[in-house]
DNA sequence: CTTGGGACCTGTGAGC
DNA sequence: TGCTCACAGGTCCCAA
């Protein structure tokens, strides 16, 4: 579930139960998800309190009033579980032995329950002083955010300068922009009319002044529908994401485009590995 | 430096 | 029903 719009959505969720609270108690169950759980994680997250949510790119950052900050990446298919509620695609109850893949169980004061579930263990933790985030190996050289102030066209023609690479894996890199995977970077050079095969260093600079609002729309009303629910829908809830009925082209091979007047039918191609869906006629 | 591919894991759905 | 295969929201690391 997590690029940017999914990972914000779960901080938000995360706010009522665990902002301004105590964790009463950590239980780490296995002892890594894709690298080792820092030392002794278990005893400096029992006793801290909660100071805020954070979220930088794809990371849940929450700041602890120990001086740390623990930081969360869900990889491909990490969820929070929060009890009683579903912030992902599983129910959970409070009080309910863990279930498969439950790896880290954060029970808060004021009897919210937090549970870190990953079947494919891509995700990560670690605990990192708060004063030094941006040291910190996997933030350090993350690209701007791209509803932030640093994101624009400008910033976006300084990086594809001179790039061969596609337009499709220049933005899924981390390093450019901030945030993007696989759907809404498909998403964006839908509503930009940009083909996803085109080498970054080419794209015109009126094309990327459509781009950057694109990017800055799609992420904003994927967040406002409360981000993406794929496949796993059998839980359906309130909680679920709704986004995926508006995508245009994300898992839309053989579908008419819905661009206004365009014949075209959505294609998926294969780069570097991964799926890209997008309109050869009205992506250019 | 850039780019592409392999690796890490488990689960699910399609097709036979 | 059961098996095999392709594919899945990420990204690090390494070879070319």
């Amino acid at each position: 579930m997590p690029e940017l719009p999914e990972v914000e959505t779960v901080r938000r969720g995360l706010l009522p139960v665990m902002e301004g609270r105590r964790i009463e108690r950590a239980e780490v169950r296995r002892p890594d998800l894709r690298w080792p759980f820092p030392e002794r994680m278990a005893e400096r997250l029992t006793g801290a309190r909660v100071l805020g949510l954070g979220r930088r790119s794809k990371y849940l950052l929450l700041e602890l009033d120990t001086g740390e900050t623990l930081i969360v990446h869900l990889g491909m298919s990490g969820r929070m579980l929060v009890g009683g509620q579903v912030l992902g695609e599983f129910h959970h109850d409070v009080g309910a032995a863990p279930g498969p893949h439950d790896h880290v169980i954060l029970d808060m004061e004021g009897g919210g329950r937090v549970t870190f579930n990953d079947a494919r263990r891509f995700g990560a933790m670690d605990l990192w002083p708060s004063g030094d985030l941006a040291g910190h190996r996997l933030l350090r050289s993350i690209g701007p955010e791209p509803l932030g102030n640093g994101f624009s066209a400008d910033t976006l023609a300084q990086a594809f300068e001179r790039k061969a690479a596609p337009i499709k894996a220049a933005l899924l890199d981390q390093g450019i922009v901030a945030g993007l995977g696989n759907i809404y970077v498909s998403e964006a050079l839908a509503r930009a009319g940009i083909s996803p095969t085109r080498a970054a260093g080419q794209i015109g600079r009126d094309q990327l002044e459509r781009l950057v609002p694109a990017i800055r729309q799609v992420l904003e009303e994927a967040i406002e529908a409360g981000g993406s629910s794929l496949r796993d829908h059998r839980q359906a809830n309130g909680e679920l994401g709704y986004f995926q009925h508006a995508f245009r082209v994300y898992d839309q091979e053989g579908n008419p485009c819905r661009t206004e007047g365009c014949p075209g039918t959505i294609r998926r191609i294969v780069q570097s590995g991964r799926s890209t869906y997008y309109c050869p006629d009205c992506q250019r």
